[in-house]
Order: C-alpha cells, then structure tokens, then sequence
DNA sequence: TTGTAAGCGTTATCAT
DNA sequence: ATGATAACGCTTACAA
C-alpha cells in the first residue's frame, strides 16, 4: 500500500556573515556608576528594600529602565546557590501524553522563574541513567522522572535522592523512593473502560498492557481483572498480554495481535493500556483486515486525537496529562522551595485551583455495538 | 458518535515527608584544602595544564574523583559571560514536526554542554514576543525561531539581532532579518505532491494552505501552481484556501471544504500543506461521508503517523524535521562559539555528516486512484 | 540612609 | 611548578 521510502526533500540552509558584536547587557554596576552610588544602593533599591530613602529608589528605578537592566540569572543563580532550573525525564516528547505534561510542567515553572530540561528515555535504562546524571551535572535543583520500562535498578536515583536532591515521580513511579509521586487511577480508569466493553455486548475481552514490571501496568491490568470478575467472568492468561516496551517497538504489538488471533476462542474486544499501544494495535488490525467494531471492539488508553480520526470508533481513556504535569511541578517546587519538610500530610495537599483543574479531565466512549458473535 | 465527556479521572498524589538536607557538591576549594595546595593548581591539574607537574596533576585527579568532583556550570556560566543555554521558539510542542525538531536540537546541543529552554507560541504573535523576551531574560546565548503564523512586526527580533544576539529561523522564516535559515524545499514539495495528484487521475484539485503571510506557504502554493501550469490546468482562486491558524483553529478547515463542496465543480483532489491542516480535512471529510480517495483525493503534508493509520491510503509529504533541527542548531552554535564572521558562503556549508542525514529523508505515496467523476 | 567588603566557584594574570 | 589575587554580577552583614 505503501510505496518504499525514497529520498526526497533537500535541506536549504541560507548563511550570512556574521559581523555582529556581542551585545554587553547592563549591570548593576552601570547602574551604580551613572547615579553615583554604590553597587549595594542600587541593589537595594531594585528590591524594594524599606532601608532606601524613597528619591534614590525612584533614581535608581529610573535609572535601571533607561539602560534597561536586567538582573543577571547566573549571578543571582550562583550566590544563591541554586540553578532555578528542574530536570525532567520523560520517555519521549514526541507523544501526547508526555508532551502535555511538558506543558503543564513549563508553564508553573516558568511563572516561578524555572527553567525545564528536558531529556528522553526511549523506554531505555542506559539512556535515563544518562539523562539523570546529565541532569545532575547541569545542577538542576530538581528533577521530574517517569521510569523507563528498562528500569529496574534505581542506585542511580537514589544515590541523588540521599543527598538530598528534590524528586518527584509521576505515572511511572516506584515504591523504592519515598518521596512525591503524581499518577492517575489508572486502576479504576481500566476498570471502567473493561466494564463498557462488557456493556457493549463483549464476551472474551484481551488485554495489551506494557510491561508487566510497571506500576501502572500492575494497577490497569488489576483493574481489568476485578471488571470481568464482577461480571462474572474468569481472566484468562491467554487473553493477558503485555508489551515490554509499552508499543515502541512495533512488532511486539504485532505479535501479540497475531497470538490472539490464532487461538481457538478469538478475543471479541480488546483492551490497549497506552498510546503506542492503541495505535501500534489499530495499525496491526487495519493490515490485517479486521474489522472494528465488528469483528472485535476496542478500548484504549489514549491521548492523541488518532482515535477520533478513525471510525469506527472506540473507546477512549484520556489521561489528565497537563494536570499531572502542574501537579508534579508543584509538588517538586514545595520542594525546593520549602528548607522546612511538609508536615501535614492532609493538609498540605495541593493548592484548590489545582484540584479544580486536575478534575476537568474527560473520557471519551464509543456508542457503537459490537456484532457480538 | 462521541458521548459527552464527563469528569473522569483522580489524580493520585503522595506526599512525603522531606527531611533530607540539601547536598552541597565538592568545589575546586574543597580539593584545594585536601590536597594543601591552592585553587589555581587544582584548577589547572583539572584543566591537564602543561605546567603542572605529573604527581600533583595525579593526586588531584585522583581527590577529585574520591571526592566526585565537578565542576559548577553556573560559576563557570558567569566567568565566560554565557549562560550555555540556547532558547527554541515553536508553535507547540504536541506537534511532531516541533518534537523532532526538538530531538534533532537537543541532541547536538546536550552534546556540546548547552541547555534548550523550549518555549511555545501556539500560534500567537503576543505569545511570541514573550516567549522572546522570557528567554532573552534568561540570558540564552541564542536563538532558534519558527516565527508564528501572526507575526508579521519583527521589531522584538530585530531588537535582539542588533544588539549582537545570534539567531537562527527555521521553517517559517522572515526576509527582514539578515541571519541563518533552515528550510526545506517546499516548493518542490508541494511541486510533487500535486503531480502525484494528478498522475492519480485528479482533474480538479484543491489546496488548503497555512496563512498566506508565512513564506513557507508561498513556496507551496507557487509549487502547487506550477504543477498545474506543467500539466496544461490553469490554477483558479477558488481551488485556493489558506488557514490563517494553520490547522489550529479546526472551525477554519471545516469552513474551507464546507465552501470546496459547495462549489460548482467540487475538487476530486485536495492537497494540504500542514500537520494539523492534514488532519482537520481528514476529521471534516470523514463526518461529511466523504471517501478517500473515491469522492477526493488527498495528498497531504504530515509528520504524524495519522496517515497511515487510514483506509484508504493518502499521499504524504514528510519533513526531514529532525534535521532541519540539527542543521538550526549546528548554525547557532557556530555564530555562537565563533566570533569570527562566516567568511564563505560556498565552503562553509554544513558539516558532511549533516548533509547526508539530511537526505534520508522520505516521502510516501499512496496507490490507489480517484475513481475519476 | 548609604557605603564597604566578603563571598558564591571558577579561571586568568600576575608573581614567586 | 605553584600561589596569591582579581574578576565575573549580585546580595548581605557590618560599618559609618
């Protein structure tokens, strides 16, 4: 269907002399020689300090705007011993899921005078013990981490945790650390989408999960579990499979798809518990010529508008990601910004507008019947 | 067919106490102490000095790794007057033209010791000129600019340009700043894509372009034209549509085929020249009951997988976006890292090595033709 | 109310 | 071959 790749696109690339000086910003001293003063003066003044009489403060304020000062963030950044900068790893930005988190992340940070770095796992442990140590190494006062499927070995997080480094998990957490962790019920999450199967008419519903070795795998798949069980039904091992790397690797997917397919009883609708997951099954199917939701229907934990393009449709579980994302960045700036630990552990909880934003999340489903055969 | 959403998901958030200490890192001080000798032999032991002698360079080496020394980015930040950060402009990161460019970036530049701080205009001019100013406040060393679809004033660039701030445009780039651009040939992009088109049989075909202020929109309009004007066809205004948000704003591309199919003549072929743009037709076509390609054709620039995913197939245009973003970034640091002026156009070209990542890019083409009304 | 000086971690420039 | 010192931009005791 495809016709095979073939070279295509030139890169066009313009380039120009470059005789342009480097631009030398103005500093406080500037400040301090133009109005005859001194340095501390005028550092005072720009923060507002009560100990300035109100004429220099307006001076110096003038002043700072004329030359349009602005204060250095590496100098502030070194006296103050902090790099206003967090760490995040994620396993790859160029999905739904991490690039709302991104932003949930970014846009509190950023308010608070934070920089992100960002940097991808590919569902990889050399890469995230890279990633990390790369993090440290750019002192980053914090870090955001969701484990990748590789990682069993945490020395390398904990090692960072001991001494002291702010961490904060989200979605794929570990009970390892004992420090903040931000995730979704995903239990209940697949319950629901197992149980709107069953009401859709399903008799024998598989499940494609990602590695078994996950936190959110065990809590998805526990989900599914009790749904068929409260329906009276038994899970069966022949219908539960799992994707070590979550469908970033195709043929996994494919596999399992073509494992299902061959056995004695078909599934009549299957459960995905990711985004490449969802779509790596969907592709499978389409190759293979069968159809949804006729010949099985599908639920999928997705947050990418690929569902929405298909039809038929299916049913949808949504992750509140850009919420888990503000929730996580808040979590790790309490952190950094608080010396004094979080006493209260109900109390303390998140901010309210926070809690009002992380329930505005949705979940699309499907109306469609399966054939049910 | 979508039900109405409804709150669904908690998130689940553990909260810890936290009475680790903040670590504080080995310094050049503390080896200094250690050792009995003063900073300056420690520091250039570590920088391997030829004038330090073998043993001491040995024993500091060696404390410094007992000692896991390294060295502080941000005092080291302030002593050569660069933040080795670099700031990335997008439209959005949930974009996978935008992510790769972002992996080609990060990869190149994690490489050589800098940051990408990553900021987000989702089309919006104000958010742009923020975005420019966040990150000129953080000192970035440069800059690497997809511009926004409304921009049209580029007095907040211009401003940083003159002042001696490296720049780099990519993708939708400006003629009024005389710096680097990364594009690629979109001319003979859209060129192809609307000869494919017609090789398929199509007799009437459409395009949906992003605004038609943005350059790149030009080069694909004028390759669209000129296919037509190879095949003996005559572009007419109404075939012609832009989307001033590029896809963003849905309501815009459903307008557009709403107005295609109400033509007279209604095309049998539509070209698109945008992710999103892509994908809004494909949601529109597929509410209206309108077939791929028996009712349209379609031919379509995309960097998803959404496409593919699809029955019946669709001719894809692919950017080679993650070298556009190792090509961008390569540029930056080269203005950044040499002061000296590029002095050859001819011979200064990429790196080898970039050229030819840069041609392995792709574009795939569907099969089927158009039933032909 | 303002100025002086020390310090954050590092390197470059002098001396020695 | 090594050490002392100043400097990067900023804040903050401590003095005045």
């Amino acid at each position: 269907m495809w016709t095979k790749p073939h070279p295509y696109f030139y890169l066009y690339i313009y380039l120009v002399k470059d005789d342009a000086m480097k631009f030398e910003a103005a500093t406080i001293k500037d400040i301090a020689k133009a109005l005859g003063v001194s340095t501390s003066t005028v550092s005072r003044a720009l923060r507002d300090s009560h100990e300035i009489s109100p004429e220099t403060k307006q001076l110096v304020i003038e002043c700072a705007e004329r030359l349009n000062y602005k204060p250095n963030p590496i100098a502030l950044s070194l006296k103050e011993k902090r790099s206003r900068s967090i760490g995040l790893v994620v396993t790859e930005i160029a999905n739904n899921f991490f690039s709302q988190i991104i932003n949930g992340i970014e846009s509190i940070a950023y308010d608070k005078g934070y920089n992100v770095i960002i940097t991808q796992t590919f569902e990889s442990y050399d890469r995230e013990v890279m990633d990390v140590q790369f993090l440290a190494s750019r002192g980053v006062d914090g870090l955001i981490i969701s484990l990748s499927t590789e990682t069993h070995d945490l020395s390398h997080l904990k090692a960072l945790h001991d001494r002291g480094l702010p961490i904060v998990f989200f979605d794929r957490i570990t009970d390892e650390i004992n420090t903040h962790k931000v995730i979704v019920d995903n239990y209940k999450g697949s319950f629901e989408a197992t149980e709107h199967l069953l009401q859709m008419g399903a008799k024998r519903i598989a499940v494609i999960s990602s590695s078994e070795f996950l936190s959110i795998t065990k809590d998805r798949v526990a989900g599914y579990k009790e749904a068929l069980k409260m329906h009276g039904m038994e899970p069966t091992d022949e219908l539960i499979h799992y994707s070590y790397y979550s469908g970033m690797v195709f043929s996994e997917v494919e596999e399992i798809i073509n494992k299902l397919f061959t056995l004695k009883h078909k599934p009549d609708a299957i459960l995905t518990t990711s985004d490449k997951i969802t779509t790596g099954v969907l592709k499978t199917l389409k190759r293979r010529g069968i159809r949804i939701p006729d010949d099985v229907a599908l639920a999928g934990f997705s947050n990418t508008d690929i569902p929405e393009l298909l039809d038929p449709p299916l049913t949808i579980v949504q992750q509140p990601s850009r919420e888990m994302g503000e929730a996580a960045v808040s979590l790790l700036l309490q952190m950094i910004e608080s010396k004094r630990p979080i006493r209260d552990f109900e109390k303390r909880m998140l901010s309210p507008e926070l809690q009002i934003r992380a329930s505005s999340v949705v979940k699309k489903k499907a109306g469609k019947k399966p054939s049910g055969k």
